[in-house]
DNA sequence: CCAAAAGTGTTGGGGCTACACCCATGT
DNA sequence: ACATGGGTGTAGCCCCAACACTTTTGG
């Protein structure tokens, strides 16, 4: 690398793109702005945003999000770098991507002046830029890290039943577990501790609640 | 993100750093170059360099590798991007790490004017910037890799012995494996077709040669 | 004939899968 | 009492780990 770096070098814009998931109703659902300005005016995207001068990759995304919700204690971890010469139509632009999860019971957004939404996965709309794709990664990625390691816990609430936690895995990676089974497995990786409390007002027996013993992510062998 | 992406964030250059393993006597070796101008002269960095306007992230890559190795039909995946404030002492550069992959017949370094080695992994001199931790990241990466991929493949020659197979195996994942084990899990998945061809010269057995039916990543259940 | 690495089967145990019924509560 | 989801155990099978001797060649 020349010892000067010189203008020449500085042709690109770093920007950072973040996929939020979370899960409501039993669907996984991302998080989407829709653009208010050309080139995608309408058009839906990952929220995101140009990197400052001062500012490290992490901190960006931090301050893209800051407005929209509430990320403290937001799992987050860095997904891919989209570098394609063409994929930004007004110049180049290089975007590190982020995956992040956050509990289903954290979703609320900040009014705001964006017109934000979380748009379930499995049904979107045409997307600006390569979003579609980075999805499709960020997808992959969690369903691959699913199975060996804890990181379910990032989309569970604080309490949570053992069914809302096997439906969890269910619904993303899209198919059916046998409840005894998963029980065993759930219970026997030692992850999960009872809460004491009880799921009330339900017209049937009425549900332990669990919590998880470390809200951090380790490597394991899950399902 | 703004409509017209002003000069205010073009402050960052990007560059690419490239860890190239390879296996040299039973043995992970990693190219490293040594630097031959200040900020960092005499200390050993990845091979790496700053990307241009009409490169995408890949083409860098090969065009950094070309002067200095036969990367043709290289095993090459992005690895991490690292992006923090201070990892250049110069200014703000922004490096998207990739990892690659050569078999240990191809490792023959082009004469060149750089001063260009293989080192052993587990015995690295001081290196410049944040390319130790690269380096780390791509170690867990590719040891990751060889459990759920046949990424194996990439660096091994065209034909090969199941023990030496195996070798390369231990020596990435730091452990001994079952003989026996081994081969029935590897002639199992199907992956390798003996050549026909045998070990001459040497004064035991002569050794049955394979090859790998398929000469790209799959996902797949190993060790 | 000796040294050196190649090659080959079996057995036991642990974990996974498949499967069906009783329990506790609200209405 | 009934409807609804919560909660539990067992048996077979498969896969994995552990383990030692014979074979083939060159010198």
């Amino acid at each position: 690398m020349p010892t000067v770096i010189t203008q020449e070098f500085r042709f690109a814009a770093l920007a950072v793109d973040v996929v939020v998931f979370t899960l409501i109703k039993d669907t996984l659902h991302v998080l989407l702005t829709r653009n208010i300005k050309e080139p995608f005016k309408g058009i839906r995207s990952l929220p995101g945003g140009l990197v400052k001068e001062s500012e490290s990759l992490e901190m960006t995304v931090k301050r893209v999000l800051a407005p929209i919700i509430d990320g403290t204690g937001m799992y987050m971890e860095q997904l891919y770098t989209f570098g394609n010469v063409e994929r930004d139509p007004r110049s180049r632009v290089v975007s590190v991507a982020y995956l992040a999860l956050i509990p289903s019971d954290a979703i609320h957004l900040f009014p705001s002046t964006y017109d934000i939404d979380w748009i379930p996965v499995n049904n979107l709309p045409a997307l600006a830029y390569d979003h579609t794709e980075i999805i499709g990664t960020a997808v992959t990625r969690l369903k691959g890290k699913l199975s060996y390691t804890n990181i379910i816990f990032a989309l569970m609430p604080e309490e949570f039943t053992l069914t809302k936690l096997q439906q969890t895995y269910e619904c993303i990676l899209g198919h059916s577990i046998d409840k005894r089974n998963f029980r065993k497995k759930i219970l026997q990786l030692d992850l999960v501790e009872e809460s004491g409390n009880t799921v009330k007002g339900e017209p049937n027996r009425p549900a332990q609640l669990y919590r998880f013993k470390k809200r951090e992510m380790i490597e394991i062998e899950m399902l």
